[in-house]
DNA sequence: ACTAATTGGATAAAGAATATCCATAATGGA
DNA sequence: TCCATTATGGATATTCTTTATCCAATTAGT
């Protein structure tokens, strides 16, 4: 009943993506610096953006990763869904059928059990399409006027602000 | 975002209890018989349930389970919660303050993402927890009046039922 | 065409969920 | 009191998912 980490990676990047220069598409090695987990695993988790249409990705020299949309048109349901496929909660591994052999009553329970499950599923598809990821990053950053600078570039000087930070 | 087998397999197990002839105990070793799981792990999927207050156990000579209350006071929340502890989605693992060093921004974040998906826990919670065993049961059954039996003594006749559907 | 930068896809390692075995403790009946 | 029956708890095996790594395919610039 957890999501996996990915979502909070995956979330992470988006928000790399959205305040990114426009004209540059930001390496998935970066990134996974930022994050701080390895330049292969990151691409992984980017191809499942892109797969989901969140991202666009392009190779060779100068590639990398962009939004393939606003960050208004990105739900939350977007990014859960990429990472973890679709929301289904009930396992449904036809346990009933084995345990009860009356096939009348077994399908019947069947039947009750995922419309039960699927109603919950529901229930937090239509929440989490109603979050933009505009959304979190107007309230997150506390003005819908998004900064935008190079992360590819922005690096260097992003470790000299944290070591700043440390030898308060 | 699925949950485990164990909430199916607990389903199963309270059906079995709550229609079991309220005098009788039921072992667990029939209950792992008929769910095709071993002795030793259905004691442990049983031990959740008595932990979580769902069922009551007694050793010894003619001991076993019982639901520990009426199945109109079990929800699914108390299901699922016994079997994987509490609903909570979001798994934070503090990688935004990891990735962004701004400490104002970063606790921002962090807060506002908790915040959204508890809010989502809170849905599922409050959905789970309105659906009882009696509900499942009622529907399952067409019928509010609960046949009663003696599972621990009806595996015999019910395998043969079996044999019978298998042989046609 | 060559080289450097990057993504894409197969594969391996780690971790979590699932299931089992075994030793111990509790209970009721002979 | 002794024995058969049943739950409890700890250690361990197994399977599946998540996480991570390595190498091959693609692209841009020269």
């Amino acid at each position: 009943m957890q999501l996996t980490k990915g979502v909070e990676q995956a979330l992470c990047i988006i928000v790399l993506l959205a305040t990114q220069e426009s004209s540059a598409p930001l390496a998935s090695d970066e990134i996974s610096k930022r994050l701080g987990v390895s330049p292969s695993y990151m691409k992984k988790i980017i191809r499942k953006l892109v797969v989901q249409g969140i991202a666009v990705s392009v190779s060779g020299n100068n590639g990398g990763v962009s939004l393939a949309k606003p960050a208004a048109d990105i739900t939350m349901l977007d990014v859960i869904e990429a990472m973890e496929g679709p929301i289904q909660m009930y396992p449904d591994t036809g346990l009933i059928g084995l345990a009860f052999h009356d096939k009348q009553y077994t399908e019947k329970g069947q039947k009750l059990l995922r419309s039960v499950f699927s109603q919950g599923d529901r229930l937090l598809i239509e929440y989490f399409s109603k979050v933009t990821a505009a959304d979190l990053l107007k309230e997150g950053l506390g003005t819908s006027n998004l900064p935008t600078l190079n992360w590819n570039r922005e690096t260097l000087s992003d470790v000299i602000d944290k070591e700043r930070d440390d030898d308060k």
